[in-house]
Parts: C-alpha cells; structure tokens; sequence
DNA sequence: TTATAGCTGTGAAAAAAATCACAGGTGGTA
DNA sequence: TACCACCTGTGATTTTTTTCACAGCTATAA
C-alpha cells in the first residue's frame, strides 16, 4: 500500500469540510459524498480506504465517526497557529476573517509601525523584523503572506527562519524555500484570474 | 498533437507572469525559468511546444516575444470584465485589489442596500436581485464570490443566468454548476489553511 | 569558416492518478 | 431465518501527467 497522495489528501479536507454540514447521526454513502464533491464515488471510496476501514457495507459512512477519522488520519483535531505577514487590505481582511475554531490567528505583522497602531482587533500585532522570534515563540505553524510582491522573498526567508512549518501565499510571486519541509500554496488572485481567463478562451477556441 | 492540459495551462499563466518580471530584451533558457518556477526545465518546454515553436536553439526564449506568444495563446490579451459579488471585508479587499490591466472590475454586488451606500470605491455597486440582468448588460465574464456559505448556491445560479463563464469562490462550499462550461476556481482560505495542516501532519508521521 | 558549448523540440518511458468492475458484506423486511 | 437491495473494499485497467534522453539547431569565438 502506497503512502497517501496530495490530491487525496485535498480531496479528504474537502469531505472533512463536506461532512460538517451534515447531521451527526446520519449515514451517508460514498456515492452522495462524491456528488457533492463533484468527484466520482470511487474516489470517495478509495481515498477513505487510505485511512483504514470505517464504512458500513450496508448503509455507507457513519457522518460522525468519518469526520472524527479523518480529523485524527490527518492531524485537523490539533489546532494550528496561524499569523498574518502583510496588513494591507487584504491582510486586515483575512485577519478578520472567521476561521473557526480549527486554527487560531495569534499574530499579525507590518513593516509600517504606524499601521500597527490604527488597526482594531485583539489580535497581537508586531514590527515586520520580529517575525522569526514571534514565530518561534508564539509556536506558529502556518503564516499568510499578503506583502507586496517585492518584499516576499525577505519575508519567506524570515518566516523560515523562524521555523515555520506552511505558508499561504497571496503575493503574485512563486515562492522558494531552501527547507523542503515547508509546504506553500499559492493564492494568487490575479493568477487564478488569469487561469480562468486562459481556460475560457481556449474552451471556446474548439 | 493533443489539446493542452489544465495543469500547462496554469503552468504557462505562470510563466507568462513571470515574464513580466523581466527585461524585455534579454532572453532566457527554459532551465531558469524552470527553476523560478519550481518546475524541471523539460516542463516548461513541453507547455511552450503545445503553442508552437517560439524559441531559440542556441540561447533560449526571446522574453518578450514568448510573453506576448502566451498572451495569444491563452487569451489572455483580449481583457476580461469581472465582478465582486459579496462585499463584506473580503469582498470590499478584492474590490480595492490592484489586477492591472489585464481585467477590468466593473461591478459589485450585495444583499444589504445599506452597504452598498457606505462602500466609497468608483466601481458600480448594484444589488444582489439584478445579478443576472447587470452581468449580461455589462458583459461581465468572471465573478469572485465571497458571500457566506448559505448564499453561495443561490449567487451561482443567477451568475449562471446571466451567463457567466468563470467563478472564483473564496466561500466554504462546493459550487456545482448545470452548465459546463462555467470555469470555477475554488479558493477557500480555512480549506487551503486545512490542507496545509494534514500536509504537514501526514509528512511528520513518517 | 569551423569548432564548440549550450539550448531547444519531441518521441518514448516512467510515474501518478483516476476510473472501473465486481466480489463480498450488511441492514432491512417479511 | 432467508431474501433482496444496496453499499463498501480493492485489485486491475485506463488515462493523464511528468520525466527522460538525445538528435539537431544556433550563437559565439577563434
């Protein structure tokens, strides 16, 4: 048996999510979950078997017992440390957004002090050149890069520094890290515009 | 010859971004281009061959004549009008978003009339009901969402209505579509913040 | 002009992922 | 209990995507 593949992992975030919005008690079959999805019920199937058994061949999947399953096969039941790179419109924004209780946003960073001072939240706000040791020492696992697209590769190089374990990046620049064991998504909403755009034009160009 | 797939299409937006980061003039092997991308240099050469021969045996890609090559190819010339649907501190942050000039916003939307009066930008801002009508009259072809969860569905399909050709959905929910060819582009920020997570739990339990 | 170093274009091979088919359980029902 | 409808688990197959290897072309310099 082969170790799990970063498509099936994606895939079972989004049933972990899925199953959330159902009822605790319900059962629900492999074939409902994939159309939801929008995948087939084979892969359903197949990336739970990656987890170890816990369907019912009669009735399907029990909704409480899958979540708490997959919550455990892929570490979403400890709670992640999160920080916020870059407070910007869009840094302000995600450091208001409502993440849940999955993970917790513990810190913000600006290279302007005065930016620091006007904005409201309860959340820690600190000088850009404390990333490292915020990092370290706050325990943060993830950080969000929303700096302009010059001062991203500075800012990676701290965060590692600092021991960071993923990065979401929202800055249109890809990212490189000298330590492979940091995990980077791109979020780049021009890029992904542009994919879009790109994917509409050569559709229609049949 | 087969037709171009998804993944050399975002690779080629990429690259076609990456581009941009350059001198004009200069040119430039597919060995660099694929380091910067974090991709093997075969990659690159492969994408670039699905639009026809561009480069130059001896010393590489010609930067600015392999961009506007791209551009051509991927549409990505002819500038795209998209829309904001959802404006709350998410949706007033992608509003205010620089995307240069590749796409035009033109419009955005929300359920609260009285929000709508508050939000200081140069964009028109329409309510939620005349989705459909305003997407079609100002010929609008791609939407970000970013309304709550239970909105979502109801916001597609007036965006279908109107006849949308691509969504980018920051919303925690699925988006199915009746019609296939809408493009939808899901950026969950928890969900990609969930992934990251099992990304690095899965790899520290080896 | 000729040699050379370096780069591209591309068919072939390998790897990865999605899809399929079906054997084998399980709950429900009478 | 016995039957039936329904669902899962999984090896095999197909498709997709990545990686490789190398022939052939181009610029550069002597």
């Amino acid at each position: 048996m082969n170790s799990i593949s970063t498509p099936a992992i994606s895939r079972l975030c989004a049933l972990y999510q899925l199953l959330g919005q159902f009822e605790q008690q319900s059962c629900v079959s492999s074939a409902e979950l994939g159309e939801r999805l929008g995948v087939g019920a084979h892969s359903i199937r197949k990336d739970i078997n990656f987890l170890g058994i816990a369907g019912n061949s009669g009735a399907g999947y029990d909704v409480g017992k899958l979540r708490t399953l997959i919550a455990g096969s892929l570490g979403l039941d400890a709670p992640r440390r999160v920080c916020v790179v870059g407070l910007g419109r869009l840094g302000t924004a995600i450091l208001q957004y409502p993440l849940g209780d999955e993970f917790q946003l513990v810190a913000g960073f600006d290279s302007n002090i005065n930016r620091l001072e006007t904005i409201k939240t309860t959340i820690e706000l600190f000088p850009a050149h404390q990333i490292s040791q915020v990092i370290r020492s706050l325990n943060i696992d993830i950080a969000f890069i929303t700096v302009p697209a010059d001062h991203v590769q500075d800012v990676v190089e701290r965060l590692v520094d600092g021991g960071i374990k993923g990065i979401v990046n929202f800055a249109p620049v890809c990212i490189r890290t000298k330590s492979k064991d940091v995990f980077v998504k791109q979020m780049d909403i021009a890029g992904e515009l542009r994919i879009i755009s790109a994917q509409i034009s050569v559709s229609t160009a049949l």
